[in-house]
RNA sequence: GCACCCGUAGCUCAGUUGGAUAGAGCGUCUGGCUACGAACCAGAAGGUCGGAGGUUCGAAUCCUUCCGGGUGUACCA
C-alpha cells in the first residue's frame, strides 16, 4: 500500500465502467436541529450539565472547573444502566465531600420521566436507572424508522478518506486487504452518521520501477502473449524485474524510458497508460470481489499531482520554509531527528530535480483541504508510515495547506502475521497474492457448508460458500483494534463460534428463519403493537440495540470498525440468549407480536451493522 | 542513539477521554435437542494486566525507569 510512486497524467476513464457492486449511500444534509434525533446517554448528559449549571448559579459550585460530563454504561446491573463521576470529578474544587455534592447534583436535576431512579453509590458515583417505558418507545422509534433510531452526526463535515491504495506496478497482495477494507468500512459509517465522504484511492501509478515495466512491456511483441502474461501482473512484474537484473541494455533501457517517460513522450505516455489500464481493472475485479465500495472515479493516483509538484515547492519557499542541503531540497523540522541527532529534513526534491512521495503527499493534502473541501482527512495507511505522516501533516500546517482546523489524521494499522507470528508469506517465502486468499477461503468455507447442508442445491451453495468465505477473511481483520499486527487463522475466521462472521451471518438466518417459518411478513408487523420486556434477555437484547448509534459514532470518530464489530457480537450474543429462552411463535399475544418485533429490530440491526463493515447477510446457510 | 506501536488467561483477542468484582472466544471440564435451525445455549476452572516505583478517593489505562518484541529514522514509495 502505498508502496508506489509518483507523476503522470492517466485517471480513471481508463477503466471499464463496473457494476456497482455497493452503492454509495446519499449524502444526507444536516437535518433540523429540532428535529435531530437524540441518544438516551446524551439526554442524561444534557440534565446534569443542566444541574451543574443550577449549582453554580446558586453557588454552590465554583464557575471552574467545568469537566465534560463523562457517562458511562454500567458493567454491573445494579448499579443502574448509566453512571456517572462528575462529582468526584468536583468534590475538591467545591470543598465537599463527593457522595454530598452527588446528593445536591441529583435534587438538581431537571424532572425526567424516562429514568425510573437515581442513586448514589460507592464514593460518589451517580446512577441512574432507565424507566422501562422509555426503553420501549425508544425501541418502538427505532422500528418506525428507516435509520433505526440512529441519530446522524450533530455536525455534517466532508470527510476525505484515503484508502486502499495500492501499487499499480504489482498485482494486490495480502499487505492491500487491511487498508481497503478497514477504510472501506469507516468511510461507510460515517457517510451512514450523514458526513459528505470523499474516497480517495491514491494509487501508486508513477515511478522508476515504470520504465522497467515498459521496457518489458515494449519488448513483448506478439500481443496474445502480452495479454496472457498481463493477466497475471505478478509474474510480469517479476519477469521484468528479471530482464532488468540480469541484462545490462535492458536495463539501460528502462533508464531512458523513465525519462522519456517524465518528460511526456507520447509513446511511453501510451504504454504506461495501458500497463495502468490493466493494472487497475485487476483491482477492480478485486474491490469487486470484496464487495468494496470504491469505485473507478475515487482513484486519483499519484500521478494526478504531478503538474502541481513544482507549485509545492515553491510555495514551501515562500513560505520560508525551504531549505538546500546536499543539493536537495527540504524541510527540517526541530522534533524530528536522525540518527546522529542532526534535524531530519522532509525532501521535497532530490538533487537531480526529482519529486518524492512527500511532495505527492503535500499536494494531495491541499488538493484535499482546498478542492474537496475537506474538515478530516483520514489516511488508513500502514503504521510504518506514522514518521512520513507526522511530518508532512506538520508541513503541511506550516505550509498554511491546511485550515487550523482541518483534521489530518494517520489511521495506521499493524502487519497481518502468519501461524508464526512473521509477516504472512508463502511457503515459498513469496508475497502472497489476496486473489488466492480470497479463493482460499472461499474453498475452505463452501466445503464447510456442504457438510452441513445436504438438501440445498449446489448454486446456493457456491453463493453461500462464497459469502462465508469473504465475510469471514473481512471480519476476522475488520475485528481486530487496527494498531494492532494480528495473526491470520483460516480455521479460527471460518470457525461458527466466537466473534467470527459465520457466527453473525447465522444469527441473522435464525431470525429469517422464524419469519419464513411462521410466513410472516417482517413489514407488515404492526409497529404499534406493544413492546413488553418480561424476561432479563429480551431487558438485555433491547438494550443493546439502542447503543447502535453510540456506538457508530465511536466507529466513526476514531476509525475503529472493530468496536462495531464487538458490538454486532455481542448483540448476537444476546439475541441467542434470547431464542433460547423465550420461545417466539408459541407465545401467546400480545408477547408474539413484542417478540417478533425485538427479533426483527435485531435482524434490520445485524443487517444494517454487517453493510457498514461491507458483508453481505445471508437468508440461509 | 532517537521516535512511534505493542506486552492482559495455555492460545487468539477486547477492555470506552482513569471508574465499582479485568472480559470474550478457542482449548479443557459439566449440563441441555420428541422445543421457532444444537452451525446453538447454560455453567465451571483458568490472571502478581512484562517488572519496579509514582500521581489519587480509585490505575490494565496517566508519569518515571528498567526488561522484552515490532517498526521507522536524507534524496524508495
Amino acid at each position: 500500500m502505498r508502496l508506489a510512486t509518483r507523476r503522470g497524467g492517466a485517471r480513471t476513464e481508463l477503466i471499464d465502467r463496473q457494476e456497482a457492486s455497493c452503492r454509495h449511500l446519499p449524502y444526507n444534509p444536516d437535518p433540523a436541529p429540532a428535529a435531530r434525533k437524540r441518544h438516551m446517554k446524551e439526554k442524561i448528559i444534557q440534565r446534569v450539565e443542566d444541574a451543574l449549571a443550577q449549582l453554580r448559579a446558586q453557588g454552590t459550585l465554583p464557575e471552574q472547573p467545568q469537566p465534560a460530563v463523562q457517562l458511562d454504561r454500567t458493567r454491573d446491573k445494579s448499579h443502574g444502566d448509566f453512571a456517572t463521576n462528575i462529582a468526584l470529578l468536583l468534590a475538591k474544587p467545591a470543598g465537599m465531600k463527593p457522595r454530598e455534592l452527588a446528593e445536591a447534583i441529583v435534587a438538581a436535576l431537571p424532572a425526567d420521566s424516562t429514568i425510573s431512579k437515581t442513586e448514589i453509590a460507592g464514593p460518589g458515583f451517580i446512577n441512574f436507572f432507565q424507566a422501562g417505558d422509555a426503553l420501549t418507545a425508544s425501541l418502538s422509534a427505532a422500528l418506525a424508522d428507516e435509520h433505526l433510531g440512529v441519530a446522524r452526526a450533530a455536525r455534517a463535515q466532508t470527510v476525505v478518506v484515503d484508502y486502499s491504495s495500492p501499487n499499480l506496478a504489482k498485482e494486490m497482495h495480502v499487505g492491500h486487504l487491511r487498508s481497503t477494507i478497514i477504510g472501506d468500512a469507516v468511510a461507510r459509517t460515517l457517510e451512514f452518521l450523514g458526513h459528505k465522504v470523499v474516497r480517495q484511492n491514491h494509487v501508486g501509478d508513477w515511478g522508476t520501477q515504470f520504465g522497467m515495466l515498459l521496457a518489458y512491456l515494449e519488448e513483448q511483441q506478439d500481443q496474445a502473449e502480452l495479454s496472457a502474461e498481463l493477466s497475471d501482473l505478478e509474474n510480469f512484474y517479476r519477469a521484468a524485474k528479471q530482464r532488468f537484473d540480469e541484462d545490462a541494455e535492458f536495463a539501460e533501457r528502462a533508464r531512458a524510458l523513465v525519462v522519456q517517460l517524465q518528460s511526456g513522450d507520447s509513446h511511453c505516455l501510451k504504454l504506461w497508460h495501458d500497463f495502468n489500464q490493466v493494472s487497475l481493472r485487476h483491482c477492480f475485479e478485486v474491490y469487486e470481489r470484496l464487495g468494496v465500495s470504491l469505485q473507478p472515479e475515487d482513484v486519483r493516483g499519484e500521478s494526478a499531482y504531478n503538474p502541481d509538484l513544482p507549485h509545492i515547492v515553491s510555495a514551501l519557499a515562500d513560505a520560508g520554509l525551504l531549505q538546500e542541503s546536499n543539493g536537495a531540497r527540504c524541510v527540517f523540522l526541530d522534533e524530528f531527528k536522525n540518527k546522529e541527532g542532526e534535524p531530519l529534513p522532509v525532501i521535497v526534491q532530490k538533487a537531480d530535480g526529482g519529486y518524492l512521495y512527500a511532495t505527492s503527499d503535500l499536494a494531495a493534502l491541499r488538493y484535499r483541504a482546498r478542492e474537496l473541501g475537506a474538515d478530516r482527512i483520514l489516511y488508513f495507511v500502514d503504521q510504518r508510515q506514522a514518521l512520513h505522516f507526522q511530518q508532512v501533516f506538520q508541513v503541511a500546517r506550516l505550509a498554511g495547506f491546511v485550515q487550523p482546523d482541518t483534521e489530518l489524521a494517520h489511521m495506521g494499522f499493524g502487519t497481518m502475521n502468519g501461524p508464526d507470528g512473521r509477516p504472512f508469506k508463502t511457503r515459498t517465502g513469496g508475497t502472497v497474492k489476496l486473489v488466492d486468499l480470497l479463493t482460499e477461503a472461499e474453498d475452505r468455507a463452501l466445503a464447510l457448508v456442504q457438510e452441513k447442508n445436504q438438501e440445498l442445491d449446489s448454486e446456493e451453495l457456491f453463493n453461500i460458500g462464497r459469502v462465508v468465505g469473504i465475510s469471514a477473511v473481512k471480519y476476522a481483520d475488520l475485528s481486530k483494534h487496527r494498531s494492532s499486527d494480528y495473526i491470520f487463522n483460516f480455521d479460527q475466521m471460518l470457525s461458527f463460534d466466537g466473534n467470527t462472521a459465520p457466527y453473525l451471518l447465522y444469527a441473522y438466518t435464525r431470525v429469517a428463519s422464524i419469519f419464513r417459518r411462521a410466513e410472516i411478513d417482517p413489514a407488515a408487523l404492526a409497529a404499534d403493537a406493544p413492546l413488553t420486556l418480561e424476561a432479563e434477555q429480551e431487558t438485555a437484547l433491547a438494550t443493546l440495540l439502542l447503543q447502535f448509534g453510540e456506538t457508530l459514532h465511536q466507529v466513526a470518530d476514531k476509525g475503529v470498525p472493530h468496536v462495531l464489530c464487538a458490538y454486532l457480537y455481542n448483540l448476537a450474543g444476546a439475541f441467542s440468549s434470547f431464542y433460547e429462552h423465550c420461545p417466539i411463535l408459541t407465545a401467546e399475544q400480545p408477547l408474539r407480536d413484542s417478540r417478533l418485533q425485538l427479533a426483527w429490530l435485531t435482524a434490520r440491526t445485524l443487517k444494517q451493522g454487517l453493510a457498514l463493515l461491507g458483508i453481505q447477510t445471508l437468508e440461509r446457510m
